[in-house]
DNA sequence: GCAAAATGTTAGACTAGTCTAACATTTGTT
DNA sequence: AACAAATGTTAGACTAGTCTAACATTTTGC
């Protein structure tokens, strides 16, 4: 069996459960993915086979070592396409909607030029007012006077 | 039934192929997709339910109106998302491949956000400086000199 | 104009994912 | 301690998508 994108994200949101709140229950996830019961139960069943979660029936939901690590790998790169899309000026909702989608189908390659992007963009003197401007170009669709010196 | 990501894939690939060479038969398509002839059957029937496709069995493949016009806000998508991609600096194999996926599921917001972000890139007067000097800094991981102005 | 090759379809199996309904276990309350 | 409520699992159905193998139709070349 392989990893899917079904996966990935119970995988995921299993991680954010467990440190957001300690104990992971079959419910919690269900009700966070918005799916039913036996959906994650069969799940559960499947992310153990491959080794990423520690989990008997009736009970509690575990990463084990390495479900920690992929889950660390997914969750970083949905939240470098999260900020991504935000400094672009895209809404908190629809960013994390798109960033949940992106983050299964991306390659390491593009996250990393992105990863490039947002440091460039945090850490450039002139940035912020680049950032302004584009802003303004967004809304008016022209480039602003004071923004010629860019 | 409903419109899904494989059968956006196979609705783009038709459209490419009628634009490109004229006439589409199901080994056209199946070659391109990477997939088998009665895959490419499987879907065409489904996309003549949708109304996106005039198919008659053993016959050549067109579009319908509606099919046009559907492939086409998917080819624009991912045209936009491709070119986002280059600009950035990703190969382009994997931009291909990347924005192949990502167009699925991109809202649209997001979609009319980076065709603002490479309409700026594209037509701020300074925009080519900037852009040699992110590659400088993807490279070296320093601010250059020549790009303090920014 | 017929036979062979190329092309396309159907039948049937398999996987991943979802659901509902029925059943099982655990928890918590009195 | 026992039963009710909450939680979790299993069984079984369904969809979309894929494949291979077998069959059907069209095209091509002699």
């Amino acid at each position: 069996m392989e990893m899917t994108k079904a996966l990935e994200d119970y995988l995921k949101t299993i991680y954010t459960i467990e440190t957001e709140r300690g104990s992971v229950g079959v419910s919690d996830i269900a009700e966070t993915m918005n799916v039913k019961a036996p959906s994650v139960t069969t799940a559960l069943q499947r992310l153990r086979k491959l080794g990423l979660v520690d989990y008997q029936p009736y009970q509690e939901v575990h990463l084990t070592e390495k479900g920690f690590r992929v889950a660390s790998k997914i969750q970083e790169r949905f939240q470098v396409l999260y900020d991504f899309l935000l400094l672009l000026g895209i809404g908190d909702e629809i960013a994390n909607l798109d960033a949940c989608e992106i983050e299964h189908v991306a390659h390491r390659e593009t996250i990393a030029c992105l990863t490039e992007f947002l440091k460039f963009m945090r850490e450039g003197p002139r940035m912020p007012k680049w950032l302004s401007c584009f802003k303004e170009f967004q809304e008016s669709g022209k480039f602003p006077e004071q923004c010629s010196g860019l």
